[in-house]
DNA sequence: ACCTGAACACCGTTCAAGT
DNA sequence: ACCTGAACACCGTTCAAGT
């Protein structure tokens, strides 16, 4: 196409170059600096500096804004994901249990914005088709993990998806019990979170491996 | 006036019996119908027929009728927890399959409230003593099933809180994950969520058994 | 003691109007 | 095309007033 631009056909935008990345950044830190119930639309406008209609020029209403935010926090845990994996190319287990540590992290550092990934705050249906294709590719890191740990012979055999899915939800689970505060007071949120990862990780691996004969 | 008070002692209330109990009924329906999101205190108040100001009376504040049915989520959690204890009463391994069991249907049964039990919407500090002392019976049932697994040598030995923790986080994880809509469209939100529940729990039992002497 | 109605400060959203 | 301000229907919460 040509996107030749001169002076004169450039429309200036009103106030802001772009406002769109503007307001879902405003957003994104209002969000974590409070929570979810109390991000208002009104102050992510006035944060930005702009009139309180103004965003509905870039969003289609609040909950389109959000599902904005929850796509970048995906996009970023697909990320790291796929960092756990090139960080031990040739080692499923420790794959898992680095991918598990970066999930928790993750989730510590931006624990708002975890719990409206996975609050169910948004609708589970394919209203936001690239809010569902970030999240499938963060599913997709896990699986490749547990791909390779199969072919290896060091992962029980079994449906993939399955299996993936054990090993996301005793990561996820974790994670969701540490930012949600529901952990018993003995427990409670510790400086240092790798004994509580590494307990987890280890148990499933454990019961990810490669099955012995039973003993009974 | 009419009001004669046969039992002199008992005053008889405005309106209502238990306008407290009317109330957080009421609530608790009107969560489940929509969602968290969309519960307001003054809808709660027009469903049972009374001034959008009276809750007031009986609740400090919207925040604390939240607290209040996400205790009675807790109670109910932690009766399935005792049941499935009871329903096997010599076998931890079987316990902890039906306590996963159980986990995930009652959420699936409440979604809207389990969402508020660990959704991070209520603060996890100490405003709420019955409802973390609610919170922590649910986690003392199953704790004891991992003590007893130990006990009986079919666990392995360690940390009880620690273990407890890690089986926890694979239901709790695979449960949230359900109800959140987080799933790729291949496992989704199958009719008979009992392979699900079963993989999962198998994995965790696998994990947490009572280690063989080590391969590598 | 228990409930009501007006009042206040906040929302999300729509829309005619401005540049 | 992009933004504004008034307007509307909804909130949570407070408070003086009623019974």
């Amino acid at each position: 196409m040509s996107n030749v631009k001169t002076a004169k056909d450039i429309p200036k935008p009103y106030h802001h170059g772009d406002l769109y990345q503007e307001i879902l950044c405003a957003a994104r830190e209002l969000l974590e600096e409070n929570n979810i119930a109390s991000l208002s639309l009104r102050a992510v406008a006035k944060k930005v500096g702009v009139s309180h209609t103004a965003p509905y020029r870039h969003f289609k209403d609040k909950e389109s804004l959000l599902a904005g935010i929850a796509k970048l926090g995906y996009d970023e845990l697909a990320r790291q994901m796929q960092e756990a994996v090139s960080s031990h190319p040739n080692d499923p287990a420790l794959q898992l249990k680095e991918a598990g540590h970066r999930y928790v992290l993750l989730a510590l550092n931006s624990p708002q914005c975890t719990q409206l990934m996975f609050g169910g705050i948004l609708p589970c249906d394919d209203t936001y088709p690239e809010l569902r294709a970030s999240a499938d590719m963060a599913f997709e890191g896990l699986k490749s993990i547990i791909e390779k740990g199969q072919g290896d012979d060091v992962f029980k055999q079994g449906d993939v998806e399955e299996l993936a899915l054990a090993a996301w939800a005793g990561i996820h689970g974790l994670t969701l019990l540490l930012i949600g505060g529901n952990l018993p007071d003995i427990l409670s949120i510790p400086a240092d979170i790798r004994p509580l990862t590494n307990t987890v990780t280890t148990t499933l691996l454990e019961g990810l491996k490669a099955q012995r004969v039973k003993g009974s």
